[in-house]
DNA sequence: TGTACATCAGTGAACGCGCGTTCACTGATGTAC
DNA sequence: TGTACATCAGTGAACGCGCGTTCACTGATGTAC
């Protein structure tokens, strides 16, 4: 064995990072292999000894960051399923639709960057992508405890956080996009209380 | 004149309705000027007695839209500024979130087609997309009638409308996508009893 | 009414460029002796 | 412990291709006489 099989993997996952980061701030169309094999310190070369094409990558990408940033975003909430309550809740929809989540072009929530470049992606890639709003979806409900109507209000409320993060995102307008994102976290919350 | 004034606004009128489709269907940096101008019809080497480069007629196409199938959209909801009233709010967001509406690639809202494309384009783009989404937020406004909370309910609504068609866009469990999308349109309408 | 002409919408070959992908190679590494 | 070697991660030149854009042209049209 001429490397450590850790080499390889390490490697691996310094191009999906590099690749998340590009994807989220560019989209996955005017991103090239050059550019991320760049970004990670490689040359294109070597693509194709870690992954079959582009499309493999995007779905990598979408996946590590439900496994990294996203683990992240959530602990950063406080989520903790041992202690589920509305704080929680809360504090995930205040993190999701603040200020500093808009302006992190690099580390946003991927639901939010790649809408459109998902809804156009093969199965894999948008298998990647439900496996995030699942894991969404799934917080809001466990936290909201049980009974009828809570996975409806679930969803809803991932909905009221995509969208309006989405929709800022379009809008050239700060002050009219500061007014949506605001509504909407205003309305989420009011939710919690009904 | 060799030709009537009215015939290359025809062919102009051609171009950008070609574009509106494919765009909604593809992208942006997905379709090419040729495939464009094939579907309407002509060689690729008109395209620039027309407009400046593929940005602006991707400005043109959002700006298109608002002013035609947008506004059919409008007139099938029943709008009407003269008789406001729920009952249009309903019909709007029935038919938004409508399984219609999700088939309906060509003549969808360019809002659920384009989200993150728009992020990335310039801001003669956006503001026609800014367009799009203000003519939205004023007639569930107007309809909601007068009152505190209700500019923020409006900008509520358009924001569950979105998310609600961008994020069924993107799921491919079709039961996952039907479950978000009716729970973020009885939520929606749940919401006008408040 | 008929014809010669100027206009310019539309044509299609050509351009340079960057893309995704392939492939013969190179050289840093861990292993066997 | 020191060295010769096999492995394979990474290199970079090369490929065919389609892109956005340019430009010299063509020919259908409305107009002037």
């Amino acid at each position: 064995m001429p490397y450590k099989p850790e080499h390889k993997q390490a490697t691996r996952k310094r191009i999906i990072e590099s690749a998340r980061v590009l994807f989220n701030q560019c989209g996955v169309s005017d991103v090239s292999i050059d550019q991320i094999m760049s970004k990670a310190g490689l040359t294109r070369g070597g693509f194709y000894h870690h992954f079959k094409n582009k499309e493999e990558l995007f779905a990598e990408a979408v996946t590590n960051f439900l496994h990294g940033q996203g683990a992240e975003m959530r602990s950063n909430a406080g989520v903790d399923v041992a202690q589920p309550g509305l704080e929680t809740i809360q504090r995930m929809i205040n993190g999701y639709l603040s200020t500093e989540h808009l302006g992190d072009l690099d580390g946003q929530c991927p639901l939010i960057a790649l809408p459109s470049d998902i809804s156009r992606a093969g199965v894999t890639v948008k298998e990647s992508y439900q496996q995030l709003l699942e894991a969404m979806v799934g917080l809001f409900e466990s936290n909201l405890g049980k009974g009828p109507g809570h996975r409806e209000k679930a969803l809803t409320l991932a909905t009221m956080c995509v969208g309006g993060m989405v929709l800022a995102r379009t809008l050239p307008d700060q002050h009219l996009a500061d007014e949506l994102r605001n509504a909407a976290r205003d309305s989420a919350l009011a939710m919690l209380n009904i």
